[in-house]
DNA sequence: TTAATTCACACTAAATCACTCGGGATTAAT
DNA sequence: ATTAATCCCGAGTGATTTAGTGTGAATTAA
């Protein structure tokens, strides 16, 4: 049950992002540096988020990237799904296109797993960027008290 | 955010030996052949689950497995954190031995991955095999009317 | 014109996955 | 005592995925 790098990372840069919403386009090198991630690797990982419309980019000189929305308007579940394709701890419950299997209707284990994907669902699709934002505020309140 | 087969496989083999319980010892290729698995493949899992006493197994001719004890007694998360490991969405948030991270007191990204591990843990860890088996039977009743 | 940047695409070493295979050890049944 | 059924163990393997690197072109502000 772990995430590869890719989400991982994914939620990160937009984390960075949503921190520095409303300003200048952040460059990837920035990104990058702030967050500790290869900016080659990171620069692909960032083409997926681009071109499936959670973030905007700005070319040339003084460009960067800027999320394509209101930080309360997106969650952790958009960017894992973006990032690391459909919830699904076995392939037979995967949030879309479900694959077949021999035993579908009278599997056991297969509802085990919808609950577990499910449960996983709602979680994430539950914690927008905007919350994350606050209970980072909330955290550094608390560290300077 | 998938299972390997390993855990899918170790839970539907679980499972099978559940619906056995107090019988004769279970021969591994009927388990095989039941759950549609590789037996070869399925005998490197199951000396896992033996290995860490979830499963006993009977050698020699008539031999098998039998679950180690009372399918009330064992839960989801019991074989999934055997056959997968320690339930961690990312390293730095591992049930056992949290990887270093350098900026994990102020990581919010890391609180959302704790979250999402205790959801899971704790969904895994409230689901026995014979909660299993009582959904299995109420899934037959409701075949039959 | 230059420097900073995004964008596209090819490549790769290492790890992991999902197995297969061969053979030895143990034991019930005959 | 022999046979057949079974567990047990370790080695090997092809395919895929992971987590990157590298090269260079296109775009744009200064």
């Amino acid at each position: 049950m772990r995430l590869s790098t890719r989400g991982h990372y994914g939620l990160k840069a937009m984390f960075d992002l949503a921190q520095h919403y409303g300003t200048e386009p952040i460059p990837l090198k920035t990104v990058a540096e702030r967050q500790n991630i290869s900016e080659n690797y990171l620069e692909q990982l960032i083409a997926t988020l681009r071109k499936t419309g959670l973030v905007k980019s700005v070319r040339g000189s003084q460009g960067g990237y800027i999320l394509a929305r209101d930080p309360e308007k997106i969650t952790v579940g958009d960017i894992i799904r973006v990032m690391e394709g459909p919830i699904a701890p076995v392939d037979c419950v995967s949030e879309i296109e479900p694959a077949e299997c021999d035993q579908s209707d009278y599997c056991i284990t297969r509802s085990v797993w919808a609950r577990v994907r499910d449960s996983l669902a709602e979680l994430m699709d539950s914690i927008s960027l905007a919350d994350m934002l606050r209970d980072a505020d909330k955290a550094e309140r608390e560290r300077r008290a």
